[in-house]
DNA sequence: ATCCTCCCCTAC
DNA sequence: TAAGGTAGGGGAGGAT
């Protein structure tokens, strides 16, 4: 083991890299520093690096002769060649949406960004072929966590069953050669010269041009996740899944208190993985999962030091005979108290991004021990509340996260936002129609009801520089959301009901064809999947008919409740109802005397006196605690929606009635698609406009007749007082109820057009 | 107080 | 030539 911990590290004598710094960093100057290695320090260090590469070579993995570092070169390029020459997805030269009839598809076929994001799909599958694991057995000693990442594991997956001639040669992996190739992997030699994931083939050839340059084979990379995963799986159950290389286990139950113990076990796991996957991993050790996350940069090799290097060669090359190594050992124990905790740059934290970086650098953190230092109300000022919280307790290396090793998922996506390019709206219809069927597969799989669309749409900035490729180049990304459901399953109707949303939502977002660039959807609001109401779909209104919407709102709504429980409220004159330090419901005596919503309690008092009216204060309860309690009003709500639905069913015709709020309802015989199933408290077969009866030119009456039932019914039953606005959209329906309040109002508010409305209340709506 | 939408940030 | 995805947390501002 490689501690930090002075205990520990006078067990382990072997280690030579323990008191150097974490590999933060590191240019091919910096990379050969430290314990392992003598500094190559001048500009042409990169030079200066391959070229002690080749003697390296040539000296030290006699296994590996007879042939030179330049030659094995020339045939690692080849290998690399012949493998893009035999990859059916590299054939055809179709790279756009325009150009490929099946792009979508296609696209996510070498998309290596989707690959490792629908990794857990596998991961779910294998758990699930497992006995589930029983609970963790109740803590005896310390807790013990590891985390386990595989070293370059895209690279090292590529070069694996061939160490005769990749052995020492820099390679990273992507698509191809060309200068915006982005490169997903680059292994240890390789990032000596500064090359990283994330980093254009063009750059990472200037850095280093002997690169060698490997494609995809994710076949071959998600069987390794898989014997990787069976390895740590086989060691305990307790695992938490974080990536198709990486994870989480919880060993408490499987070592003593005694680090020796630890680290025979990390061994062991090490070894087991490198040898049923033929890769190599890195392991953390710590108390807590932060610090074993963090634990693990610092077992991770040096880039460049040959000495790690060579323990991984040594390992795969057991394939040509040579003695496996544990040298270099690639597991890190970090404790709280560590100087090397203190001294990593605070970007290294879980969490910390560039932004955050940024922010922090400004008030001159740059280490986690800087952090340290920084009070929690100035964080606060910087990060917001949660964000705060987190950082002070990162920095501290405390992590109480509960463990959950499988968090139920909450959404499901699509997203494309590469080769995306169109000259008309149709084909851009297209493209969200596809997308927006992918994800409903996606869906499907999961037997998930969602009740809740966002579309993500790349837009082109004006500014953005105008690029050969095909990327998204500079882009605003928008995004617009509604409540509709979507229920598990692939019927035609369904789809293209949610085409035709994403769509409507796609538009609203201004961008026109040619500024597009990307667009995603994603489905929210996943429910355990449940029958729907079949018939939704099916009884589609037709679109000939005008639509009529009822848009009801209580008047004084919590007043009017407290007047129920409280009758004597009802001669009480003016009255105000407050909470906390916020009055949230007036009456119009009491605002005719200017008292306003959202006015502190104190301002109103003294207005409410002088006009002898009565403060009131919401329900409250004692127990658990003083806290206001708003039980009677959703009894009453409940009651209210409840009859609603008795009085619509003995109607003529047929009704959706939606609720918005508490005491709000509309009657959405319009809406077909973005219904959403919390708030559709009640559905019944045909639409009110597909009624004879309110139908034509005089349904505006007709809908006057039909208010009026339901206020008086709702005065009588429930004692409340509604006000309708009544028009063919709900936006004009809601500002009409809004116009119908007394005392301007009369009740009732017809509202046939934005510029036709009879009442002078809706003229005079405020802004 | 709480929910919702849009946006930003982050980890893989 | 080249495949810049998937998902969650949280803040600001607006709504009831
Ligand atoms: N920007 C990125 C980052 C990662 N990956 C893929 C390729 C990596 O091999 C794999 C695992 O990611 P890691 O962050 O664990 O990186 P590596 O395993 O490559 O290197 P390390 O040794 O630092 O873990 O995910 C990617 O495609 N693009
Ligand atoms: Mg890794
Ligand atoms: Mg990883």
């Amino acid at each position: 083991v490689e501690s930090d911990a002075e205990s520990v590290a006078s067990t382990v004598p072997d280690s030579d890299r323990g008191e150097d710094g974490p590999p933060t960093e590191p240019g091919p100057e910096e990379s050969a520093a430290g314990p392992c290695e003598e500094k190559a320090d001048s500009a042409p260090a990169a030079q200066e690096l391959q070229n002690s590469l080749v003697e390296e070579q040539e000296s030290a993995f006699p296994g590996l002769q007879p042939e030179d570092y330049r030659a094995r070169l020339q045939a690692a390029k080849a290998v690399a060649e012949e493998l893009r020459s035999k990859e059916p997805l590299l054939q055809n030269g179709q790279r756009t949406v325009r150009d490929n009839p099946n792009f979508v598809q296609t696209f996510f076929k070498a998309s290596r960004l989707h690959f490792i994001g629908v990794w857990r799909e596998r991961y779910e599958e294998i758990l699930d072929s497992l006995p589930p694991p029983p609970p963790r057995p109740a803590l005896r000693g310390k807790s013990v966590f590891l985390h386990i990442d595989m070293d370059c594991f895209f690279a090292s997956v590529a070069t694996r069953g061939r160490t005769q001639t990749f052995a020492g040669l820099p390679v990273a992996v992507a698509w191809g050669t060309g200068s915006s190739s982005e490169i997903s992997s680059a292994n240890y030699c390789a990032r000596a010269y500064g090359i990283r994931a994330g980093m254009w083939a063009g750059e990472a050839f200037q850095l280093c041009p002997d690169l060698v340059v490997m494609p995809y084979e994710f076949d071959a990379i998600m069987e390794t996740a898989e014997l990787f995963y069976r390895s740590v799986l086989e060691t305990t159950p307790y695992v938490q899944g974080i990536s198709c290389d990486e994870v989480f286990a919880d060993v408490s139950h499987l070592v003593q208190d005694d680090v020796r113990s630890w680290q025979a076990l990390a061994r062991k796991i090490r070894a087991d993985i490198w040898s049923r996957s033929g890769c190599v991993a890195s392991i953390g050790v710590a108390k807590n999962r932060l610090l074993a996350r963090l634990a693990t940069k610092f077992a991770k090799p040096r880039p460049g030091c040959r000495k790690c290097g060579k323990a991984a060669l040594d390992r795969a090359g057991e394939e040509s005979g040579l003695r496996p190594c544990d040298e270099h050992a690639g597991i890190f124990l970090l404790e709280e108290s560590s100087e090397c905790l203190a001294a990593l740059p605070a970007r290294e934290l879980p969490g910390v991004g560039p932004e955050s970086e940024k922010q922090l650098q400004k008030s001159g953190v740059q280490t986690v021990g800087d952090l340290r230092t920084v009070p929690l109300a100035k964080l606060r000022e910087l990060f917001g509340e949660k964000q705060a919280q987190s950082l002070f307790r990162l920095c501290r290396g405390i992590d109480d996260r509960p463990w959950d090793p499988r968090p139920a998922r909450k959404s499901v996506g699509a997203q494309i936002a590469w080769g995306v390019r169109f000259e008309g709206s149709e084909a851009l219809r297209r493209f969200v129609a596809e997308l927006t069927t992918e994800a409903l597969r996606r869906l499907e799989r999961h037997g998930r009801r969602g009740s809740s669309l966002t579309v993500k749409v790349w837009k082109a900035r004006p500014d953005a520089p105008h690029c050969g490729g095909v990327g998204s180049g500079g882009c605003d990304i928008l995004s617009r959301s509604a409540q509709f459901a979507t229920d598990p399953g692939l019927a035609p109707a369904a789809v293209e009901a949610t085409c035709a949303e994403a769509w409507r939502l796609c538009e609203s977002t201004g961008a026109t064809p040619a500024q597009v660039r990307g667009f995603g959807i994603h489905i929210g609001g996943l429910e355990k999947a449940q029958p729907s109401i079949p018939s939704l779909i099916e009884s589609r209104k037709p679109q000939s008919l005008e639509k009529v919407i009822l848009h009801l709102d209580v008047d004084c709504f919590f007043l009017a409740v407290h007047e129920k429980y409280d009758p004597s409220l009802k001669e009480a004159g003016p009255l105000v109802l407050w909470q906390y330090n916020d009055v949230i419901c007036i009456s119009p005596e009491a605002k005719a005397a200017g008292v306003k919503k959202h006015m502190r309690p104190s301002e109103a008092q003294p207005l409410v006196d002088s006009i002898g009216g009565r403060m009131v204060h919401a329900f409250s309860r004692r127990w658990p605690g003083p806290r206001v309690w708003y039980g009677p009003y959703q009894t009453i709500s409940r009651e209210m929606f409840a009859h609603l639905h008795r009085l619509l069913a003995e109607e003529p015709g047929g009704f959706i009635l939606e609720r918005l709020s508490i005491d709000e309802a509309r009657d959405v015989s319009d809406v077909l698609a973005p219904y959403s199933p919390e708030r559709v408290v009640c559905f019944v077969e045909a639409f009110l406009e597909a009624s004879e009866a309110v139908a034509g030119a005089d349904r505006y009456a007709q809908a006057k007749s039909l208010a009026q039932k339901l206020v008086t019914e709702l005065q009588a039953t429930i004692g409340v007082r509604v006000s309708v606005g009544i028009a063919p959209n709900r936006l004009l329906a809601k500002l009409g109820s809004i116009a119908a309040k007394p005392p301007r109002g009369d009740g009732i508010c017809i509202v046939e057009g934005p510029d036709s409305c009879a009442s002078p209340a809706f003229e005079r709506l405020e802004t």
